[in-house]
DNA sequence: TGAAAGGACCGTAACGGTTCAGAACCAATA
DNA sequence: TATTGGTTCTGAACCGTTACGGTCCTTTCA
């Protein structure tokens, strides 16, 4: 006791070992494998670590030797908090943390501030694989953690060959609910969508950017939807598309009125999230305009508050999304060729979608 | 190049600086303080790096020497899941992420399974520090955590004396909310709350079981209502106090409808939560009772739904506690003794409370 | 021309464990 | 008596890196 008055440096696996007289192979088994030493040995050698104050073996140095960090990593290109306030982060949030829980696994969420090209919290994180979550395809953070020799999943991203991958099918889910926006008789329409890429480009989209977007999901919507309208006959390059580099109700909202006050004949509202559509409508209701009679919006997601409001979306099961990835990484057994998994989605005609107004006419063109 | 055709075993710093010809600390430097080596060698390395298929210093031998791994675990006491359906609790997490990303620090959800005593994953975590939230006292993670030779943070629990603490007054907050009441002139009340140990109660509570409750919260919002109400010449022993395991809208609305099955008469449902408040208010008006002309309900935390139902309650600064809780955690300036950090509350006067039906003569008592 | 300064690189010693192939011992079996 | 088998514990080899305290060589300046 007298020599454990003034512990100077803390007491390790060695040091105990040392001071009860044993080897450290002994010391390590007794908190790893009871069986491997006799029951009074074992209580000899946790009464002393007690007395000592070890708080048991150093998880790091268990990591490098194990080669197991007991943790996955998360990426996102936005801010960390950012995942907090996004009803679709949070459902993939949930459903990664489900499938970490089942297997016992810590969730380790990276800061990858998207502002700078710092990756050495990438470099620095301790875990056993990542999933990257909804990170444009020319994100440096992405390019470190493709280089980290541990498995890796991607969602909502581009199939890369190389890695496992989990998404949706954006293009078709769109182009469906494209098809039924001219079902109505829509063919003059706006849309609202989500950043296209990492530079800041609040206002028009030209047909290039379109194109070029290094978000893959934004692009796809955008690409479902150009190829219903153009198969409807719309001319593509003349419907006005709005970007917005933040993701609010805000962004929906002021989004919906550059639309609006570029083309105030718009039939039709067509948003790239349900946040976005939120938004959109309350700006259609500050300019008088009642959803749908006057003017339908729809969305994409099928968050809560959408759901709750009526809206047309495109239903997506977030939640199943962030399970799906956690599962895909942390299922040791079948490591085969990169695997690629695609969920369903549902269209849901929610009471925010009807015929343009005064467009009766045109409901022959319908399906 | 011919000798490093088949990489049996990944490169490492050592078989890199083998390669090169250098020492190790050479490499080593190369990554870490480039200013310590002329610019073509460190060119030369990192060339030879990509060439080797060398993906940087390993993070878990790098945490090992440098003792420090770069991230702060959080515990939670439920499922790991639970944390981003809880809209108390995203918010705290949201805020903690701020703070995590200032000092650009990882975030690791620690799996912590309150059904198993399992406390593995605690030891198991490589952090420089723990936050806990909202655990029960006598949770053997929680010993875990304390146990750690970590700096750690708690949220909602008794100042422990050893570590760093968050929180706020709940006594004294509900203790107005309660004073609110009482001046409109409810005295024959229920209460509703949430989980006062670990294991499931689902019903009435003794009041040896409300002073012996594990969660620190839910005690002092009790304790604060029996005092006020006491004050005012309510017999305490005798207000209905139901207790739910399962923290949700059902749990509120089933929860109020165990009250109002045993005492019709009650004037005012007091809940320790928005959230139970909510699903209380669905149970009032599927038996007919308008709020708050028939009854009154009042929640606690000042949640966005709660804020649109127009709820009376607390509203308390979640945000600002989890980035509170990551400050006192990060800030290496101040280590000295043990902090308490007490965040303002405030009362909130929504359109679900309102004087007792037929209660008018009792306003003489008000304040 | 000699001393001091500075840049570039190196060797050694940790950091704190886990793992595996035995050694030592003892009892039971053939 | 020799063999077998089981239990309990040990020794030494790693895991991959960074901190520390040098050495060596080239410049600079009085």
């Amino acid at each position: 006791m007298a020599r454990s008055m003034h512990v100077r440096r803390p007491a390790t696996l060695a040091s105990l070992a040392a001071e009860l007289g044993v080897s450290r192979t002994t010391v390590s088994n007794a908190y790893n494998r009871p069986d491997q030493l006799s029951p009074e040995l074992r209580r000899r050698v946790l009464d002393t670590a007690r007395r000592l104050g070890y708080p048991g073996p150093d998880p790091v140095a268990r990591s490098l030797r194990t080669r197991k960090a007991g943790a996955v990593g998360l990426l996102l290109t936005e801010n960390l908090s950012y995942a907090f306030r996004d009803p679709a982060a949070i459902g993939f949030l949930e459903g990664l943390a489900l499938a970490c829980e089942d297997a016992g696994t810590g969730l380790l969420l990276v800061p990858a501030n998207p502002e700078r090209e710092d990756v050495a919290s990438v470099h620095r994180a301790g875990v056993d694989g990542f999933v990257v979550y909804s990170v444009p395809d020319d994100d440096p953070h992405l390019a470190a953690v493709l280089e980290r020799p541990v498995p890796t999943v991607v969602c909502d991203q581009p199939d890369l060959g190389t890695v496992d991958r989990v998404g949706i099918d954006d293009r078709g889910a769109m182009y469906d609910l494209a098809r039924h926006l001219i079902g109505l008789g829509h063919r003059r329409i706006g849309v609202v969508c989500m950043r296209l890429a990492r530079d800041r480009n609040d206002g028009f989209v030209t047909p290039d950017r379109q194109h070029a977007a290094h978000f893959h999901v934004q692009r796809n919507r955008l690409s479902g939807l150009a190829e219903a309208f153009s198969e409807a006959g719309v001319d593509w390059s003349q419907v006005p598309v709005v970007e917005r580099f933040d993701h609010n109700m805000a962004s929906g909202a002021s989004g919906a009125a550059q639309v609006l006050d570029r083309d105030p004949q718009v039939t039709a509202l067509i948003c790239t999230s349900d946040v976005l559509a939120l938004g959109a409508m309350t700006e259609a209701g500050r300019r008088g305009l009642r959803v749908p009679h006057d003017i339908t919006v729809t969305g994409f997601d099928g968050i809560r508050g959408g759901e709750e409001a009526g809206l047309t979306t495109v239903r997506q099961p977030v939640l199943e999304k962030g399970r799906a990835a956690g599962k895909l990484l942390l299922d040791t057994n079948e490591r085969s060729r990169p695997r690629s998994v695609n969920l369903a989605t549902e269209l849901i005609i929610g009471k925010t979608s009807g015929p343009p107004r005064g467009g009766a006419e045109e409901r022959w063109f319908g399906p």
